[in-house]
DNA sequence: AAAACTAGGTACAAAACCGTACAAATCTAA
DNA sequence: TTAGATTTGTACGGTTTTGTACCTAGTTTT
């Protein structure tokens, strides 16, 4: 099994002190992340947490019925398993990639160990998990408040600050699901958004054009969790 | 000042060892929570965090617009300042008494000096946050995915929740305001309810009828953060 | 190269919801 | 008890979103 090296493009792995990382790393496995690959299963003990490198996962909550919506993405600036870090051992969220990429990954049970072994550890963690509830909350704000485009706008953009280039692979089926609309709708949306100059679309992948015109047409929906992200981790 | 007895209303003190509680209790004192009592400003440090004994409070997101939605309820059965309890000394939310009652508090310093002295006691905070955490994520899953009569029927549900009445006094306006819909949506979804015999509204005044019929309306969207509050706090 | 599959574009009527408005009912204070 | 304020009921046209369907265009498989 191969050992990580301290150099990783995790910003949370990267921003922990020398010895907080010396206490991670024995047990962190490099994991490749393809796409829709199950991080998380809802209502199942979570085994790994995962320190994303590349690619971004979603989080998934689904009712008791079948129907499901996003609360959040992960990438590169976080950590899954947020239940873990919180003390429990699941969630009745499901985790899974959502654009294909890589990371690092350590057991919940080493995890939990070596929180308790260093409080400084735990307290990074745990800023994230705040961060991240503030964009769970703020995504309960667009949905019950903005229109489908806006909400799209929103969503290119959390999507683009997670990867290095400006082409998204993506369907407009996946985005549907994620947004809780309708396919057609999105590809509706779409078209308004590349009609304007924001975004080109080809199939199965949509390109940023204009990030500056995304972030005002999302206006007021995007931004919020991100900057308190920059606050706490500047 | 006075001092706080063990015996308490709220739940998540009622739980604690007897270490803990001694650990917490020569710092809470009691407080009066009147409706609309702000108890959190969004963006200021959090003085006070909040065991709440009776009544219940609001935590509402808002964009950078003025435009708001509530993400959550939080009643007798937690605990407010979820952001200094996660690490954070302040949060984008809005957090405010939406039924008068009462309760303990104890000032976020104190409250960080006692986590860091008792694991315990940090562990069963944490506990709570992460069901909140859950409620909110149902929250962005109903605003997302159900109509306004249906997402009434969970409001109801979880305030009914929190108080030991089946009278909540409650106004249309303000309904409106946490649901994110129109006042007069509120009055036609409350018409509905009330013809079906869910529920009986005088001016002012909702009062629970019928829960179990209420519990079948909202279906999937209520119930999943209630579970995990039980599992973890059985 | 044909067949099978996946993704995207478009249409249309129905439903849900909104903004706005106004009047009736109820409560409060002078 | 009267004036004022708050709360609720109801209406109407307009916008947004839905459910469903069908067709086209790419992509993969055989």
């Amino acid at each position: 099994m191969q050992t990580a090296t301290a150099d990783t493009g995790n910003r949370i792995l990267s921003r922990l002190s020398r010895a907080d990382l010396h206490l991670l790393m024995p047990h962190l496995s490099p994991v490749d992340l393809p796409l829709r690959k199950s991080l998380e299963v809802p209502n199942k003990p979570i085994d790994y947490v995962y320190f994303i490198e590349r690619g971004f996962a979603s989080i998934v909550a689904t009712g008791s019925g079948g129907d499901a919506i996003e609360v959040g993405l992960i990438g590169c600036e976080g950590v899954t398993g947020l239940a873990v870090i919180m003390g429990a051992n699941r969630s009745p969220n499901a985790t899974y990639m959502q654009l294909a990429g890589n990371g690092l990954r350590i057991s919940a049970a080493n995890l939990r160990s070596a929180m308790e072994e260093s409080a400084s550890l735990h307290k990074i963690l745990l800023q994230y998990a705040y961060v991240f509830m503030v964009q769970t909350a703020q995504t309960a704000l667009a949905n019950g408040r903005s229109k489908v485009e806006d909400r799209l706008a929103r969503w290119l953009l959390m999507a683009h600050d997670r990867v290095a280039k400006n082409d998204l692979p993506l369907t407009h089926e996946f985005l549907g699901i994620m947004l809780g609309v309708r396919r057609s709708g999105v590809t509706v949306a779409l078209g308004v958004l590349e009609r304007k100059g924001l975004i080109r679309a080809a199939r199965g992948i949509i390109t940023i054009v204009n990030r500056k015109a995304l972030e005002k047409l999302a206006g007021s929906t995007y931004g919020v969790p991100e900057s308190e992200l920059k606050r706490l981790f500047s």
